[in-house]
DNA sequence: GGTTTACGCGCGAGCGCTTTCGCGCTTCCT
DNA sequence: AGGAAGCGCGAAAGCGCTCGCGCGTAAACC
């Protein structure tokens, strides 16, 4: 490891070494020929600057815990890569992991950060039974930011969108299109409050609508292809199938289609398929998927932003950005018939 | 944040700070009951360990430093999960950053992780150029291990597959189709070694099976879809058109899929594709993709090991894992009659 | 019973950086 | 010319944890 110190440095620049910290972070408080009399020292002797002990020192660290669900989908990597790039941008680390959706694991992923005094910790949504310690860090004067939801709690940073108003947008727009029977494969909503809003978004519109609500055609998994694929076969199998299905992640929506592929039927001759995500792969799948675009990447620049903004400042009050979301048409959904079922 | 301290905890326990710590790390060392009474002193003072102190005391840090290449693909993000997991369960966090194939990005990145001493640095590959500063690095103590490939510097570690082979062994399958015209979509092999790789794979088989080389059937693309649309929209306009391509990773695969639908030609009954990487969604296309399996979860968790070991032992004598890769046929490619061409 | 061995624990000197305080010097103002 | 103000820098006291060393007590041996 490159083991030289501060110390040395400013020995070999002839400074003490609370110049050379001033000339690393504050070039403007040290004259220009000290601060190249410390650059030049530094060059030469391949000088490495140590973040931890500064980290120490200073109290706080310069990294950002983020926790996002799974990177099973891609759109959470889009807001990782976003939270990322901006905190390089910074000069701040990230440390990342997945909670993949169980709440013990993203207890310890918190905890884990926790030990490294992180300048502030970004959640995607939370489980349930989180909401507490969450507060209880905000308490402590650890800035968190919840992303990818509109939240209720007006203690709690967010940044995301509706996630309600945005499923009733995709669920009216199927009914729009005379559907009537409408299935719905939704991720763990009742493990995941962002989840759950879909859900009741989902209802809201039917109710709204008049139409009638059948239990039996929402179905709960997990948002992986194949469980997009098995609840899709599920649906198809039902005696009074639905005419359209809103998957509420893409990557269900892909494995529905997979399954209706399967059963040498047509999207959407046969049945009418709307995602939400709208992944890069949604544009390009067969037919190219209707879906709601959601801002994930802007989601994550502006988490970051958010906890940037509340270390530097030490004012934790609840920020709330409420991005748009944006429903995209494309050709997985048809219109039924005046007659058609 | 948490600001109680180990000194607060021995007082608490009545020991001293250095039986807090052992009592921490190394439990056997100290009396059951003294154990028990630190215990008890943590939990009723919400004592959250100070990893940042213990790091710069003990000299070395338990984060290990990860450069994917991007997360548009998802097969990186598989590697990622992986190191993520079996850092965790190590007690290791992790720094990630994403290289976009560019090399300043990433030495910045490499730089980034230096200033926090990190226990490790797994890359995925590397960039032309970087190669003297990784050995640099090893040299310096830094345990270093790149994935996704199998390197032939016998100093540098690597956690990989044979690229060339598996994309020899795609190739001799096309062409054991009785393909004669087959054209490469293929990522960013100008600045990636690792994808060069599959490129000469891709020549050898073309001449070893006697079959003529068209430069301009070889596209070099970023490994997103629409770059995979777009190469695949020109090699379909040439005159002489491939009958099939091979896209070196499945997403430019999934992109060279959508650009054939548009032109409302099929696959693969006007031309086959295969691809690479064998992501989740390969499985689900239409029609299911061909493709090549890569270890990506077995790679991220054996980096992590060989780090892990490396920066126990300080042995950091190069290791090599080159891990299988199987051809993975699906529907995408058919075999063209005798008379076809 | 005296010596050895081992165990459990405290002491104290760091790890490399940050930051407050204040000193001496230059510059500016009246 | 004398005082105020400001600039550039050094001294030193930490930040919270680790670990080698060594002491005292208790168990083990002949």
């Amino acid at each position: 490891m490159a083991k030289v110190t501060m110390q040395e440095i400013s020995k070999l620049a002839g400074v003490s070494p609370a110049t050379v910290s001033r000339a690393l972070h504050s070039p403007h408080l040290v004259r220009k020929d000290t601060r190249e009399r410390i650059t030049r020292a530094m060059e030469k002797s391949d000088y490495v600057y140590n973040a931890t002990a500064g980290d120490l020192s200073r109290k706080r660290s310069s990294m950002i815990g983020v926790i996002i669900p799974t990177t099973k989908s891609l759109v959470f990597s889009t807001s990782l890569l976003a939270i990322q790039e901006a905190a390089q941008e910074n000069n701040f680390s990230i440390m990342a992991g997945s909670s993949k959706y169980d709440l013990e694991t993203e207890s310890a992923l918190i905890s884990q950060f926790q030990e490294r005094r992180p300048a502030g910790i970004i959640l995607t949504g939370f489980l349930k039974g989180q909401q507490a310690s969450i507060k209880r860090l905000i308490r402590n004067g650890m800035p968190c930011v919840v992303i990818w939801d509109k939240l209720a709690d007006p203690d709690l940073s967010y940044v995301g969108f509706d996630n309600f108003k945005a499923t009733y947008a995709v669920t009216e727009y199927l009914i729009s299109l005379r559907h009537r029977r409408i299935g719905l494969i939704i991720g763990p909503y009742s493990k995941v409050d962002r989840v759950r809003r879909r859900l009741e978004g989902f209802l809201a519109a039917l109710k709204d609508y008049g139409l009638p609500h059948h239990p039996r055609m929402i179905i709960e998994k997990e948002p992986t292809l194949i469980d997009g694929k098995e609840a899709m076969a599920r649906l198809m199998d039902m005696p009074e199938r639905p005419s359209a299905v809103l998957a509420a992640s893409d990557t269900l929506a892909m494995g529905a289609m997979a399954a209706v592929r399967d059963m040498d039927l047509g999207v959407p001759e046969n049945v009418s398929i709307a995602g939400f995500d709208d992944i890069d792969i949604a544009a390009y799948s067969n037919p190219p998927l209707t879906t709601v675009r959601v801002p994930a990447y802007e989601i994550g620049r502006l988490a970051v932003k958010v906890i940037l903004d509340m270390a530097k400042t030490g004012d934790l009050r609840a920020q709330h950005y409420c991005l748009d979301t944006s429903l995209i048409i494309r050709k997985s959904c048809r219109k039924l018939q005046k007659n058609e079922t």
